[in-house]
This record gives structure tokens, C-alpha cells and sequence, in this order.
DNA sequence: TTTAAATTTTAGATTAGACTAAAAATGTGG
DNA sequence: CCACATTTTTAGTCTAATCTAAAATTTAAA
């Protein structure tokens, strides 16, 4: 199943970007296989209803086809951007790791996952909108914490605690004051408070 | 590569817990399979220098095989408890998640992620050690201020702050040395510097 | 429009990891 | 200590995904 994801992966993004037929040659050359190997996973593809294929002329996704390929990228895409922006692996291996996992995960974690990058401005996807931000760039107000580094536990900061960001930047918590080095509150993810 | 890896995590797991030779039919058991899919892979991974095969008698692993075994299995003690208490992930999901990932982490991912889920007491290896404490509870040594009560900034302890503990309780903190109450300090969270 | 070049498909082989069935080795109860 | 039960190994198949080499088809050039 993995492999049958990873070209359909494939022939979206050619497809796509170019706008065109997608040919073996294609696929092959993108995949890094031989044009003999593609053509027999597309006689699957088809097979299993997954793309529309029609010997020496090229493939294109049906709607089932084309419905879990954009679901792989989308996972690929929060994937990618967690371990990329928010535990600053460097862009390669933040790649190669999102390949693998793209393939393994549920809807639940990617929200879950979703969940903690995103922020006001979340570029990853239309489908979820999420109130929610990091600590490091809340506006004043009252939020309560949905993830938290367990670095922060020990002034309270845990998920399902209610904190207020104040105007200087500051941060309330069980009536004390604190001051949070980026490291740490770009890491508390908050939800707001009504 | 990945099957070898579980097979060697396989037999550390029962030799760990058992303390005794493992058997073929303890692997076919354990992994799902029948034995004879074992006996076939014990001779490759005798052949790799991972295991000492003896037929009919049972398998242990090699200096070379446990080393491996345990670094798989840290990267899969971090990855689930990353995912299980800090994405707040079902437990189930976590572990299947975790058995993808760690074979396909590098350490520096690995130590990463370590990074997000280090506290006080990190339990999750000995490898990584992580030092973030309370002022209230450090030991003497040198450490950068992570999350401090705004009471404290009129000294200087503020997050980024380098600050100093001494053998007789009181902190060094640009030059001047202070005590804190108990209060104060308790709120103080430091990650050591090296 | 015919022929050469390029692309694609078919046919058959290979590999890793599993399987089944049968043979070999080990262990056990009378 | 021997016959039978259990465990393990060997031998031979199977499947998915790849490969190479050869055949079929399409494209492009003269």
C-alpha cells in the first residue's frame, strides 16, 4: 500500500505542476525505477480503480485516486512543517521523515499534529481552523493551554490550565507572573478562552 | 533493514526480560510468524554479526546486535512518549506510530525530540541527559534562565540569563551574588549549561 | 510516407520475507 | 532407554516490487 501511495503521490504532482497527461517516463524518472516497473504498477493502479490508464498514452487520478493522494500530501505537508518548523530538524531529513510517515498516520494524530503548529496564520491546510497559538506569539488574553513542554510544568504550565497573556508580555499562571524564553513558550500551545 | 531491526528488539526484549537463551519458537511467537520464517532470518542475522546462532539450541545477542537493539529501542521510548504525553496521542496509536519512526530516526532527530519532552526527571533514557531543574533544587553549577517569575527580573533573572549556583545555596547572576527565598526560587526553571 | 529513434510494454528473472510440508533433532513418560 | 510428542530446520512455493532484454508502438525526420 505504501509504494501504490507513493505513486500516486507521483503522478499528482506531475500532473498538477505540469498540467498534462502524466507518461511512464515520467513516473519512472521521478521515482527513480525503470519505465518496465512503472508500467505494472499502473496495470495495479488501475486495477484497483485509482488512476485512468491507457497503454503508450499516459494516466491521470480518478476522484478516488486523486482523493487519497491529497490526503498523503496534506499529511506530508503537516508532517514536514512540524518537524521543519516547530522541532527545527533540518529540511532534509524533516523530508525524508514525512515520507515515511505519511503512509502510517490517522486523521486524529494529523489534527493533533495540526493542532500544534498551527497558529493565527496556519498555511498548512484550509480543512482545519484552529483558534489556536503558540504561547510566543498569543495576543493578550485569556487561553487555556492545550500542550505544553513538560520543561514548563513546574510553574503549572499543563495542558488544561488557564494562563492570561498580558500586555507587556508577561504571562499570568495560578496568580504569579512569569517571563518565558522563547525556546519554551514557542512551545505552549494555546487555545482562547471566551 | 527494518525486519532486521525487529527482529533484534525481538530478542532483546525476551533475553531482557527472561534472562535466559531465546528460542526460535519465542520469536515466531512474539513477531507473528512461523518459526521456520525465524530459523530463515537467524542465519541472516548470524550472517550480519548481530546474533550468536546455534541451531536447535536458541539465539543471543552480539555485542554489535544489542548495541543496535538499544539504540532502536531509545529512539522508540522517545517517539511514544512524544507522542503519547506531549501530542496527547492514544496510547495505541503512539506505539504503532513509534515502531514506524524509529527506524528511520537519526540521532539528532532523536535528540530533538528528547529536547521537547526533557524535564526534571527525564525517564526516558540515561542517554540524553537534559538538565532542567528548579533553581530551588539545582546543584551548583552554571545555567541559562528558561522561565522566570517577573519578580525576579529586577535582578536580572530573566530568561536567556546566565546565572550561577553556588555551593552555599546563593546565585551569581552578573557579577553580583543574591539568596532567594524558597518561593521565589521554586519558580525559577534552568536548563544547565555545558 | 517511410524509416530510424525513442518510448512503452511484455516476458522472464531476481530478491526479501513470508508460507507449507516434510525431515531432522531434541525432550519426555512409561 | 525407547517410542512418541514437540521443536526446529530444510526444501520448495508464493508475492510484491523490482530488474534486464526483447518486442511492440508511437514520434519525428528525411
Amino acid at each position: 500500500m505504501e509504494r501504490v501511495e507513493e505513486y500516486l503521490e507521483a503522478i499528482y504532482d506531475i500532473q498538477t505542476k505540469e498540467r498534462r497527461i502524466v507518461k511512464t517516463s515520467d513516473l519512472a524518472k521521478k521515482l527513480d525505477v525503470k519505465p518496465s516497473s512503472v508500467t505494472e504498477m499502473l496495470l495495479k493502479l488501475s486495477e484497483m480503480g485509482y488512476i485512468d490508464y491507457q497503454p503508450y498514452y499516459g494516466v491521470f487520478l480518478s476522484e478516488k485516486g486523486e482523493v487519497l493522494a491529497k490526503r498523503i500530501k496534506r499529511y506530508h505537508r503537516i508532517f514536514e512543517t512540524f518537524f521543519r518548523d516547530f522541532l527545527k530538524i533540518e529540511e532534509n531529513e524533516a523530508h525524508r521523515l514525512s515520507c515515511e510517515l505519511e503512509h502510517h498516520v490517522t486523521d486524529e494524530v494529523a489534527e493533533k499534529v495540526c493542532g500544534v503548529i498551527a497558529s493565527e496564520s496556519c498555511k498548512i491546510c484550509e480543512e482545519c481552523d484552529f483558534r489556536i497559538s503558540r504561547l510566543s506569539e498569543a495576543e493578550p488574553g485569556k487561553y487555556e493551554v492545550i500542550i505544553s513542554p513538560t520543561a514548563a510544568s513546574g510553574i503549572g504550565i499543563v495542558p488544561g490550565a488557564i494562563l492570561e497573556v498580558k500586555e507587556d508580555g508577561s504571562v499570568d499562571i495560578k496568580g504569579e507572573a512569569y517571563l518565558l524564553s522563547e525556546k519554551i513558550s514557542s512551545k505552549v500551545i494555546l487555545e482562547q478562552v471566551v
